[in-house]
DNA sequence: TCTTCGTTGATAATAATTATTATTTAATTT
DNA sequence: AAATTAAATAATAATTATTATCAACGAAGA
């Protein structure tokens, strides 16, 4: 964790309303950092070696604070646990049935398709945050990484 | 519910390699009337109205065994709960952040338009089983329907 | 009808998440 | 810089959602 991104994280937080506090920092450090959109059990075994001290539930609430405040989004799963995502801008989602594993999958163009499609197509009384195409299926070898091309 | 839907469902289990009973005739024709993709727990109220000696277990229990079997899906959702949906044939969500509608979608270009990018974006080491557009947003009055044209 | 084996209902157990509260910490005021 | 205030954290209890267990029951074939 460089000074650079302690400050760009600091100024984050801060900037959507929150307290600046050792814990946070780490959690949205970590989040940051990670791709694989983990169950707040997985957060906590990373955050642990970090903060040993951390609670499972700081975890949760922390979570919570953040999906509040426009920081993560909760991803929509058919799993019994929720999972989270740093990530902000539009993208898609591909979900692994046997892996559990979601990759992200972003292309401009589908996303001009779609929303070009959308714009057509008019949904009454509804105001359109955002779509998200998911992609479901299982990977061939489990042991190996999906490839987009 | 009619003689005739009775037959369809009776075949309709058997013909997934299911014991007809009872209680999965009943449920699985609520599962059919409803496009409303209810939790569990809404589901158990609706059979207690048909009949009022089911076990919240059984419910758990028969909706495993529908997925399983193939008959109705588990819906991907960020809320704490799961929710199924017995329309089978492909089509698309839309996710009402406030009310926790999820309403169906159905469209043929759009369908189109997604498959035919998909087909030429090639996802490799990745059986691809389906894809589903999610919608999301808010209802503008939450009293009234989401109108689609 | 009898037998077999899967299904059901009742309930216990587990998993995931939320709530509670005393303590600690950050920010604010003095 | 010390004191004050308000919010965040850690520990833990409670709740919610779901799954597992098991005795009694019911469906389907012999």
């Amino acid at each position: 964790m460089t000074l650079r991104n302690l400050q760009y994280i600091k100024h984050t937080l801060a900037g959507h309303g929150l307290k600046v506090t050792h814990q946070r920092m780490v959690i949205y450090q970590v989040l940051q950092d990670t791709d694989t959109h983990p169950a707040a059990e997985g957060i906590y075994e990373k955050i642990k070696k970090i903060i040993p001290s951390i609670s499972l539930g700081t975890i949760y609430k922390t979570l919570e604070v953040f999906v509040e405040k426009g920081l993560i989004k909760r991803i929509n799963t058919s799993e019994g646990n929720m999972r989270y995502d740093a990530r902000m801008d539009n993208h898609n989602h591909i979900y692994c049935t046997n892996t559990k594993e979601i990759i992200d999958f972003k292309d401009e163009e589908l996303e001009m398709l779609i929303r070009d499609f959308l714009k057509r197509k008019k949904i009454g009384n509804f105001n359109l945050k955002e779509f998200r195409l998911h992609i479901s299926g299982e990977k061939i070898d489990p042991g190996k990484h999906i490839e987009i091309t």
